[in-house]
DNA sequence: AATGAGCTTCACACATTCGTGAAACCTCTG
DNA sequence: CAGAGGTTTCACGAATGTGTGAAGCTCATT
């Protein structure tokens, strides 16, 4: 795979790359991920090698490996990746499973949606449910559990919808 | 309501307020939200008037009126605060709309998944889809497609759903 | 056991972001 | 048209966040 991988990377298409991945490591800022963890999900996304070394992320990014190594640790909490060891070598690799990635994605911002109702549940209790605020937090708290239902309903309608998309 | 106003404020749950607006503020920031603009946000939906004054903001929420000022313009823009004027008063009214409230938060949700859908568009024509990377932005693109028609929906239907929690 | 490649941790310098205070600016009242 | 209440703009100081370099640690190989 190395082969596939150095053969691509003319120098104009190398660049190409790096300004997607950071234009869209952008755009996932804005949705609160860190800078780091957005450009390594970034440049795995969009590169075409289906593992990666820290080593081969922090080449192909031009940061350091220091700064891989926080990075990569929140994208494998999150989930976004996996961290493999082929047996035999020195170097953990980091793997994006192409076919969960999109429902792990939709798990986490639920995970973010339960911290919404956590909060606003704690405040209601502490603040009371009987006064015009208080009615207005018990209507969030109802929309973030509604919210909470379509998304996970999405999630498991999304693997037949991805292959009717395929086709179609 | 000036009256009731004054009247739910002991000091006591004044700061539980306070408390519950800096923890939900922080959870909008983990979204991306600036400090701020939270803030406002979180005090506006908990205390218990419907209109607000720039100044009663800046004093519920101990901080200056031009960190008011910012913020409330980006609220307005999202679309979660709307700007009044009372005739013959010299000062702006900011009330956030009870009834479309979350709807707003939603469309506010699907603007940012427009420009994923964006940004990932140019990436591929600029990188090519036929390719493992490519494949892979493809199918975001699709998912994110997706992910838009199910939260447009979700809009939609809202409103009935809100009747049937209140009344269930 | 010793070696060394690779990952991680830590302290630091740099950059960015945030909220304030003061002054300018409207806009309604008298 | 003068005056004052209220909001906005702007430059600044403080705080926070970010990525680097160097040292430390782990673990497979010899």
């Amino acid at each position: 795979m190395d082969g596939v991988t150095v053969a691509e990377n003319t120098d104009a298409e190398r660049a190409a790359l790096l300004r997607f991945v950071e234009r869209f490591a952008l755009v996932l800022r804005e949705s609160g991920m860190q800078p780091m963890p957005a450009r390594v999900f970034a440049y795995a996304l969009a590169d075409d090698a289906d593992r990666y070394t820290a080593a081969e992320l922090a080449d192909g990014l031009q940061v350091s490996p220091a700064a891989i190594s926080g990075a990569v640790r929140q994208l494998v909490q999150i989930g976004f990746l996996v961290r493999e060891r082929e047996p035999g070598t020195r170097s953990d690799l980091y793997v994006l499973d192409d076919g969960q990635l999109w429902t792990r994605f939709v798990t986490a911002e639920l995970q973010a949606l339960r911290r919404f109702e956590d909060v606003v549940a704690a405040g209601i209790e502490q603040l009371g449910a009987d006064r015009p605020g208080g009615r207005r937090l018990v209507e969030t708290q109802e929309f973030f559990a509604f919210l909470g239902e379509v998304l996970a309903d999405a999630v498991t309608r999304w693997p037949e919808e991805r292959e009717r998309r395929r086709l179609g």
